[in-house]
Order: C-alpha cells, then sequence, then structure tokens
DNA sequence: CACCTGCTTCGACGTCTGTCAATACAGGAG
DNA sequence: CTCCTGTATTGACAGACGTCGAAGCAGGTG
C-alpha cells in the first residue's frame, strides 16, 4: 500500500439525471412517461416508502435489512419491495459478511423532485 | 413604511401542504407512508401522467378533456384515468356547458416535490 | 319535443401486484 | 462437515387496477 497522497478531487455534483423534462414544461412524450411512471411507481407503495425512508434516514447513509424489516410485512415481503426499489435505481445493496446493506442512490431522489418542479 | 400601492400584493407562495416530512429526514409514519404512496400513485401511471402533464402546460392553465383526451386510449378511460387524478387532489374540473374543463390544483406538485427534498 | 355532442358511470374481463409459507442460498461458528 | 442466522427466491392466491363497449346524463340546437 503506497503512501499515496489522496487529495480531494472536486466532486462535479453527480448530476441529476434528466431522464425526462418536468410535467409542467410541456405534454410528455409516450416514452418519457413511462419512463417516469415507473420511478413514482415504486414509491406509489406505502411498505415501499417506509423502507426507503429508513434507509435514507438511516445513520451512516446506509441500512442493514434487518434494522428496518420490522414494517409489519413478512420477510420475503420486505426482500421483495427492496428488490423493487433496487430495480427501480432508487437503492443499491451490497453484501457485507452475513448481512446486506442498502443505501439510497445518489441523485435519484432530487431528479424525480426535478420531474415535479412548478414552472412558475 | 410602504410606498407600497396596492397594485399588485406580493403573493406569498400558497403555503405548500405538510402532509408529511421528506422521506429522508426520518422513518415514515404508517399512516403519512400511506397518504404519501397515495400521492405517487396518481401519477404511477403513464396516461394519467400524460394527461396531467398536458393539462399543465396547457395555454391558460386549463384544458378541456376534448384538447387532451388523445393519448391512445378509449375516451371512458381517459374519463376514468381524470377521475383518479381529481380523487387525488391533484387536479381539479368544472363545467361550462358542454365542456368540462381541468386544471392543475394549486400547491400539489410543489408539496410532493417537497416530499423528496433532499437533505444533502 | 327530438336530436346531437361531450363527458361520466356501469359492468365485465384479463393482467398486474402485494402478500404469505415454504424453500433455497450465503456466510459465519462450532 | 454440520448447524444456525440473515436474506433471497419460488409458487400460490386474493384483491387491486387498467381497459373496453354499452349505457346514462347534461347541455346546446333546432
Amino acid at each position: 500500500m503506497s503512501n499515496l497522497k489522496l487529495r480531494e478531487l472536486p466532486v462535479i455534483e453527480p448530476e441529476v439525471v434528466p431522464c425526462c423534462p418536468p410535467v409542467t414544461s410541456a405534454a410528455l412524450s409516450e416514452e418519457d412517461s413511462v419512463k417516469m411512471a415507473a420511478m413514482f411507481k415504486a414509491l406509489a407503495d406505502p411498505v415501499r416508502l417506509r423502507l426507503f425512508s429508513r434507509v435514507a434516514s438511516h445513520e451512516g447513509g446506509e441500512a442493514c435489512v434487518c434494522d428496518i424489516q420490522d414494517v409489519g410485512v413478512s420477510q420475503p415481503t420486505v426482500s421483495h419491495h427492496l428488490k423493487k426499489l433496487r430495480e427501480a435505481g432508487l437503492l443499491a445493496s451490497e453484501r457485507r459478511g452475513t448481512w446486506v446493506y442498502y443505501r439510497v442512490e445518489p441523485g435519484v431522489l432530487a431528479a424525480m423532485a426535478g420531474l415535479l418542479a412548478t414552472a412558475r
């Protein structure tokens, strides 16, 4: 391991994924509407929303499944929902030993908020 | 302190409905997650998204059903989706003569965007 | 009144989705 | 290796959802 001097690189803001234009700017294309709908659908379930917020608000920016799985549904169901959130690009997961940790994929939230931007 | 002649009142932003705290701030309560999920669910369909964006981007801020109903599904289906959007509090409708006009319910979009606010 | 147009409601149908129990898999401990 | 714990996958099932055609209703026109 070299004594490599890690200067901090100026981090360019992980540019908010420009999936689609804001809903208010113009009539959405068929294609864009499908993409956007998929993102909203991922958050359109109470259980998923709770899981997501638990990960998002967890210290260190990540949470092990065992930390957040107490949301009133069975363990397989929790796993199912986490998979959906992963597939939607909202969460990322990593296995470390026995446990699997989830963290919020950076940028996505801001991107979604941008879709709702009021033209005003 | 006012040489402020009432030509135009300084418009206070129609305070964004504070339905729930942002997803990132803390673990969502069961109740809040249900409310939020309902709002996202309303936008979690391509057809609804297109209808909504057509209303939102229409000149004058409102659109008659006949202006926006060409989205590839039957007319009853359009009506069905508009009803959902109405029930979700995203659109308001008003009948004027033969036609029914829809407009975006003010504030809701900003409110939803607020739910996605990144703590950063 | 009868007729037409714009929109909504009804009823039915197929597909999608959330849920669970059972099972499988991965990794650490003994 | 065997056992145990944490997580994912499978399979099944009920209920929710998007869609349509048909019928209903509201308002304008003659």
